[in-house]
RNA sequence: GCCGAUGUAGCUCAGCCGGUAGAGCAACUGAUUCGUAAUCAGUAGGUCACCAGUUCGAUUCUGGUCAUCGGCUCCA
């Protein structure tokens, strides 16, 4: 029987039923053949070698694609799991997709792998790909499949297909070479498809991704169409290393985390407190003009307060516990407990609702010693937190006003986010009727702002569904910073209640929520993001006075003295150097504004701005530069 | 917490098979007074992360601890 077969110019070819993709191409443009490394049957991506059994619509992926690319990397994958077989041998397979720019396989072995093994597990790779071989699928049954998987002694590979639902009765494998391998495909057609590759780094990571089990050494690698591309991207990991934080922490002198001091305790610096004000300072106006109330709580509260709220049993590992006065007290975590305090310090009315309060809280969390990392993880951090009580009929505006608050205050630092709606898990309280309502609220916010969201199903808190916005460092690596959640638990515990129009005792219900998240990390990240050259509003030094000499030091000092009278953050490089080397020193502090002040510019009562990124502003009165520098931060620019 | 790697001057890094350490930049001092990314010269700076062990002798070898880095798990 003949089927009928549209290309991407809806040119339509009549083939015999189970043609081969890539044989049915070569009648439409067989130029094409050498650079597809697969096709979508109607939509679903398939194998070069796969047939055509129905009326089809093909499209071809190439490596421009980023579904191409990732095939690619998935087929680099499955070469490197067969040359380390070959050079390990008694090396166990699990599993080793494509990821965000590049793949990883997990594999049990003896010995630990190390970067040094690189070298020959690549030269091993490099023969597979010169011998050309052809990615092979073949479909088993599970019986069929478990027993290659068996005779291999690949027992990962039978737990997984074990464990695939009931009624999967096929499974498929590929084959290259000698090596066999259970996967859902698609592959590139064959080994030699495979231009540039890298492996990068060897780390352990848990079977299946469960602590309780074993651990596997997962390498991750890279690849990419050609070298030209590889180049590219390892360059663009070297830059992204000069924007790191802690090296830009330590190069602008903002921070430090000191080993004398402890892990995930972070000693700010003059310039990074000043960074760290500026926008704490322009938080709390933000806060002021949404209808926040300001509050503070203790750093410390008497054990029972924390049995009451359920941190003792819930989240005791991670605190800090400290005695006084034979009393034991713990060092909070979080900062609700003293918020349900002023809640219950007099009868609230609906009329009083909603309440919000908004507290820069400092809290103390005993993180595992392998997870800190510079102030993107750290074992103090200050949380710019509130707690929303109001009744559940507000719960929608008050719900969609923080979403707005969290778009507005990314958009003033120019951050791309995702966001993700964490739902009911297994193990949670409350009933449906609530999860239901806060979930629906939660979601309604979010299409009311026009906010792209993924639903992660069963992740939510077990006292109430959350929304999470994450932002990324310079290597891409995800940060859970704003963050709004709901709470039915501690109304609960603390018997919070007011009295509604009909004069009865009423539950309010509670958000909590975080806009930039922990003050630490938010730098972290916008260190990262600014690579250090912070906006003009933002920066803790906006501008410098350069002399060019020693002769222009007093006028110098006089404008100095003006610029810091007027709010503007000014540093002096009065020290006897070469101009050229101030404006490297102040090029290097990434400072928004040099201001080169040498005769001219003493004999004009002016300033000669030069900006970071070499602009010449020419010869400035001093008042016009203060004016343009206050317009700038007004902007937020 | 788990896996692996790493830890030498403020920073970046040398230092072979065990004989107590160097470079560049930064710092300091002096000279130079200079117009848009590095002036020259000199000086100082280290319990080689820490604690044990082996050894006549350990920065080097062994063990442990701590910390950092990359991941995993967990999280703001």
């Amino acid at each position: 029987m003949d089927i009928k077969v549209i290309f991407p110019d809806n040119k339509e070819f009549s083939f015999k039923e189970g043609i081969a993709a890539a044989k049915a191409l070569e009648s439409w443009k067989k130029e094409l053949l050498a650079s597809t490394l697969a096709v979508k049957i109607n939509n679903i991506p398939a194998d070069m070698s796969s047939q055509i059994r129905e009326n089809s619509k093909i499209d071809l992926i190439d490596i421009s694609s980023t579904e191409g690319l990732s095939i690619l990397r998935h087929s680099i994958s499955h070469v490197m799991a067969q040359a380390v077989q070959e050079v390990f041998p008694g090396a166990k397979v699990s599993i080793g997709p494509s990821i965000e720019d590049g793949f990883y396989y997990d594999f049990e072995y003896k010995d630990a792998f190390t970067t040094e093994d690189f070298p020959k597990i690549e030269a091993r790779m490099k023969k597979i790909i010169a011998a050309n071989y052809p990615f092979i699928r073949e479909e088993l049954s599970r019986v069929e499949a478990i027993k290659l998987f068996e005779e291999r002694n690949e027992n990962y590979k039978v737990e997984l297909i074990n464990d695939l639902p009931e009624n999967v009765k096929e499974v498929s494998i590929y084959k290259q070479g000698t090596y066999i391998d259970l996967c859902r495909g698609p592959h590139i057609p064959s080994t030699g498809m495979i231009k540039a590759f890298k492996l990068l780094s060897v780390a352990g990571a848990y079977w299946r991704g469960n602590e309780n089990n074993k651990m596997l050494q997962r390498i991750y690698g890279t690849g990419f169409a050609d070298e030209n591309e590889l180049n590219d991207y390892l360059n663009l990991l070297e830059e992204a290393k000069k924007r790191d934080h802690r090296r830009l922490g330590r190069e602008l002198d903002l921070f430090q985390v000191n080993e004398e001091a402890g892990p995930g305790l972070v000693i700010f610096h003059p310039k990074g407190m000043l960074l760290r004000y500026i926008i704490e300072d322009w938080e709390k106006k933000e806060h002021l003009k949404r209808g926040y109330d300001m509050v503070m709580g203790p750093q410390i509260l008497k054990v029972d307060l924390w049995k009451k709220s359920g941190h003792f049993d819930h989240y005791r590992d991670n605190m800090y516990f400290t005695e006084v006065d034979e009393q034991v007290y713990g060092i909070k975590p979080m900062n609700c407990l003293a918020h349900m305090l002023i809640y219950k310090s007099k009868i609230r009315s609906y009329r009083d609702l909603p309440l919000r309060y908004f507290e820069l809280g400092t809290v103390h969390r005993h993180e595992k010693t392998g997870v800190l990392h510079g102030l993107l993880r750290v074992r103090q951090f200050t949380q710019d937190d509130a707690h929303i009580i109001c009744m559940p009929e507000q719960l929608n505006s008050e719900i969609c006003a923080i979403a707005d608050f969290v778009s507005y205050a990314m958009g003033v630092f120019g951050f791309e986010y995702e966001v993700e709606l964490s739902t009911r898990p297994e193990k949670s309280i409350g009933s449906d009727e609530d999860w239901n309502l806060a979930t629906t609220a939660l979601e309604n916010a979010l299409k009311d702002n026009n906010i792209h969201y993924e639903v992660n199903e069963g992740d939510g808190a077990f006292y109430g569904p959350k929304i999470d916005f994450k932002l990324k460092d310079a290597l891409k690596r995800k940060w859970q910073c704003a963050t709004i959640q709901c709470d039915f638990t501690l109304p609960e515990r603390f018997d919070l209640n007011y009295i509604g129009a009909d004069g009865e005792k009423h539950r309010p219900v509670m958000l909590h929520r975080v806009i930039l998240g922990a003050i630490e990390r938010f730098m972290g990240v916008l260190i990262e993001h600014y690579a250090g050259a912070f906006p003009v509003w933002l920066s803790p030094t906006q501008c410098v006075l350069l002399t060019v000499t020693d002769k222009q030091i007093p006028y110098a000092e006089t404008v100095y003295e003006k610029l810091i009278q007027s709010g503007i953050r000014c540093e002096k490089y009065f020290d006897n150097e070469k101009l050229g080397y101030k404006i490297r020193q102040a090029q290097m502090q990434k400072i928004p504004y040099m201001l080169v002040i040498g005769d001219k510019e003493v004999e004009a009562r002016s300033v000669a701005p030069r900006t970071r990124d070499g602009k010449n502003l020419g010869t400035l009165p001093v008042d016009e530069f203060i004016a343009l520098l206050h317009e700038i931060c007004e902007k937020k620019q």
